[in-house]
DNA sequence: GTGAAAGCGCTAACAG
DNA sequence: CTGTTAGCGCTTTCAC
């Protein structure tokens, strides 16, 4: 194993001035620079992660911790996860993954053991066990959700509340006048995460002021869950005209079974989903749809995160604004 | 920050002691090590991970890395993933996540650096540029897939050739003469990642002993892109009874399709797939599948390496036996 | 602009 | 069964 010493010795140079070369944190003149730099490769030197970790009190990791459960939006998980681990890359950080399997003590593990220097929380619940002991710990963290108490951390979500809004004008404008929207499954309700009610309360309340009524089921993915919930719907509330899907599963299901219905799509039934953008593309039917920005909001996170690190940040809720792009599934109501 | 030294001293012992409590590495007397514990307990230590790793040359942690292609296969992936992870804490190794993003220098950064013990590489392609750069590092390494040259290696994969083969058997055991299979799209074949052309070999193997006919055509995952395929094989092969669908995203896509040309499954057709056992399930028919074992592959290859890492174990290719299960897309042949 | 040297907190001989 | 001690490889004062 080559060192520090190592490069030192072959450069000439003593250790400290290689370690300058490194991280540049004082000023090398430009000869010495190049001749460590050319030990360096010379040598195929490659700094000790620990012995730079104990000496430094920084890991140059971030962990990144899953949700509790798994069993629900895996490609947005999944998305979000890839962008944060690329996007730390990007500033010198890599990225520890953490299952929900551990529980809440991860969390204090991880950062106690100095193994990781900040924290990401995806997928936050309103009220999250995961939270007190984060905020004792002191550590910079950033949540991807946004739960019901957001001091001391740093909050990046997309303004779910304003996505629902949205979806109603949008229908609204088309000329529905009654409106269904197929929710995430009752158990995301239950374990309140936040982001399916605020769907729901934006979407009632622009409806309201727009004269819109709105049936709000919330169902399982399944085509079965699905066959369910259209037949109260249709039965409770004949004059549906327009959906709001909020459930990437739900969504080829509620196509397909409306296509059996002899229901077109968008001739008889509008549909408007909220969900990340490649499902909204690859279905049967492109979708309008209100996008889930994964990406965008990973990277905000990394960055909020890395800014944090470095002291050059506050706490701040990141709500990013919705945008609703019209596609082939909605159209004007039928008259 | 309480250190081992803390423990120590409010243990009225040495630090080796606490040390070894921890460790287990040597006999303690039970007295001394219920002091330790309760000091440990008292001042709420945990073992700075950057000292640890430096002192022992052992992180603790395993890097696992993602596709280099992240556009396939995303739910098969995220469950490996996680299921890696889960794994590893359980032999008390954390997860260090790498994307295809940084190339396959990321892992010489990683494995050069101490940062990781060891290396699972998922979704190893059949010539991976990856595993020179691997094998020239000495350390312990997992691959999931099968790679042309697997010396230096563990590989865990399933059995992909006897896949194919179980669905030719279950065709032909049910009459059917002509079948068709759709693949993974065109680039997961030009990448040559192996899994692919495993299974069509061992389908169309088997089948030619069972005087079976195999029609085989790679197949994007979109609803435009199997329309056209299934067109063109119904053109050519107008016999065709029975298909063999590997490719997650194109699995709705056919029944779907199927659907709407009016042909019944199974009465009509009969449709087996090869994919996770939820895609077989949760989909509008209960498929006849050939599970890939995720989990379980997850779990050979943190057991195995966790071995290796201990000196216990050699490299070795492990082939999961595949296993079909009979539901309800697969049937007699019409007469 | 560069060096020397003191740790960072832990492990693992070595010694008893 | 337990203590003493010498590093592990790097960062960062302090000194020039």
């Amino acid at each position: 194993m080559v060192t520090l010493a190592d490069v030192a010795q072959h450069a000439g140079v003593s250790a400290s001035t290689v370690s300058y070369v490194l991280s540049g944190k004082r000023t090398i003149s430009e000869v010495t620079k190049q001749r460590v730099e050319h030990s360096i490769r010379e040598l195929g030197y490659l700094p000790n992660a620990g012995a730079r970790a104990l000496a430094s009190s920084r890991s140059n990791i971030i962990a990144l911790m899953m949700p509790l459960r798994t069993d629900m939006y895996v490609p947005v998980m999944m998305e979000i996860a890839i962008a944060v681990a690329t996007n730390a890359r990007e500033h010198g950080f890599d990225v520890l993954m953490l299952t929900g399997e551990e529980g809440p003590s991860a969390v204090r593990r991880v950062v106690g053991s100095g193994l990781a220097d900040a924290v990401i929380l995806m997928d936050v619940e309103l009220d999250d066990a995961r939270l007190p002991l984060l905020r004792e710990s002191g550590r910079p963290a950033v949540l991807i959700g946004l739960p019901a108490q957001t001091t001391g951390f740093t909050c990046v979500d997309l303004d779910f509340a304003g996505a629902g809004s949205l979806c109603a004008e949008h229908l609204a404008g088309l000329g529905h006048r009654e409106i269904a929207m197929i929710g995430e499954a009752p158990a995301v309700y239950e374990r309140k995460t936040g982001f399916a009610e605020r769907t729901v309360d934006g979407l009632r309340s622009r409806a309201r002021e727009l004269g819109v009524r709105v049936l709000h089921r919330p169902c399982e993915g399944t085509y079965a869950a699905m066959a369910s919930a259209l037949g109260q719907i249709f039965t409770e509330r004949p004059g549906v005209t327009g959906f709001v899907v909020q459930n990437e599963q739900a969504v080829e299901p509620l196509l397909s079974l409306l296509r059996q219905d002899r229901r077109a799509v968008p001739e008889d039934i509008s549909v408007v989903a909220v969900c990340p953008e490649q499902v909204a593309l690859q279905g049967s039917v492109r979708l309008t749809s209100v996008t889930i920005p994964a990406r965008e909001m990973a990277r905000r996170a990394v960055d909020h995160l890395i800014a944090k690190i470095e002291g050059k940040a506050d706490d701040e809720v990141v709500l990013l604004q919705p945008e609703l792009v019209t596609r082939a599934s909605s159209g004007p109501a039928p008259v």
